[in-house]
DNA sequence: AAGCCAATCAACCAATTGGTTGATGCGCAG
DNA sequence: CTGCGCATCAACCAATTGGTTGATTGGCTT
């Protein structure tokens, strides 16, 4: 079989010049297309599909400074008919971007301080239909399979978001017109969850854990 | 006069090679050296300069997983007799960061995903003796010295670490060898400098300053 | 229909945190 | 040498937070 057809997505330049060097220094790979952020990849996907030179690998950033994130980008490439593997590549090995991606039907996620012999056999096994994970990534989704952390409801993610405001539980209680001892109800509920027993230790948690995001 | 003779320092292999590609494709630059961290750019700096063939511009992350991070090692360059200047290329624009790397002697402070043009000219400037610094970032430092935020304490900062752990005051002085009632003294003054009136919005602000780092 | 969970609220008490005033020793810059 | 800022501590009070028990409603699942 011939080469294998490469999609890049990532906001900077830089990484996708270093990703394009790398991988064309390998034999059987070839960078056909590269996107700035989600939008243009899915455009990128169907314009390649059609001229029939379809993708075999996208390569995706999950942080995208502007436009479409990955996660969602990937969620909507994997709707289109004879979708490619999307093979997810980014900084941060945290746990909920790994567990979105993986929902959202990628099909290995790889960190970008690996090294180069490291992500060309990811990529060869997304070509061939394979999922591959970064051992670091692995581990971690392992530890959380079989110790599944309870997901906060969708009422208590907007508390903690507000309790990383530096909002008092009354203030909170206005900001979501309930009552303070609900938001003490919910606090409770929100530092079992997180295994903590105060404010400030769930904000770090919430933050480690990607449940919110601090500013950046 | 001959090429730019520079030294790429980041932990991710893929920067460097997409640094390195984005360099050699331009006229008049040789990439002549990588090192992952800091410890080892320094080691390559004054290798290089032994052998006569000295760095022009030292290309440096601040952010590096292992190792010495990139401003104790740009603070270690500029210590160096005839020490090459120092850019700065990093992922995010923040305040303290700036700062830190302009005191530690860094001739300018890009980002990375500044259009290949705008690291071009810089890496330029760079050699040539002068400061480049992206538009965001001058205009951050601007800003900033017009309405200089007070930095908080040595001691300070070390305090606000703890804080964002979750532990309580009693913990922290304990954890400090100090009494309740300094911890209490200090967190008034943390207050006070970044404008806020309680821990949780405190921890805020000083992840969203980078004062401290949350996980990662 | 029965059971469960999310979300809501109340009342109460213990513990922690925030705010204030005041005081000491140390080092550094003018 | 004098002043300023940093770091340290004390004692006290008000306000907030944390912990507990108990109860109601509505939606979803079995």
């Amino acid at each position: 079989m011939g080469e294998i057809r490469i999609l890049l997505v990532d906001d900077h330049p830089v990484v996708r010049a270093g990703l394009r060097a790398m991988l064309t220094e390998f034999e059987g790979f070839t960078v056909v297309a590269e996107a700035p952020e989600g939008g243009a990849a899915i455009k990128e996907v169907q314009r390649l599909a059609m001229l029939g030179e379809p993708v075999d690998v996208v390569l995706m950033d999950l942080q995208m400074g502007a436009g479409m994130d990955g996660v969602s980008a990937t969620k909507a490439i994997k709707e289109l008919t004879g979708a490619p593997p999307v093979l997810i590549l980014t900084t941060y090995d945290t746990d909920a971007d790994i567990l979105a991606a993986v929902e959202a039907g990628a099909s290995g996620y790889m960190l970008k301080d690996a090294p180069p012999e490291q992500i060309r056999s990811a990529v060869q096994s997304a070509a061939a239909g394979q999922t591959a994970l970064a051992p670091e990534v692995a581990a971690r989704l392992m530890g959380r399979i079989r110790n599944p952390a309870p997901a906060l409801s969708g009422r208590e993610v907007e508390l903690v978001e507000l309790l990383a405001t530096g909002m008092g539980n009354k203030a909170i209680a206005k900001q979501l017109f309930i009552s303070e001892a609900t938001v003490k109800t919910h606090l409770v509920h929100i530092y079992d969850k997180l295994g903590v027993d105060n404010r400030t230790a769930a904000i770090s948690v919430a933050v480690s854990r990607r449940i919110i995001r601090s500013a950046g």
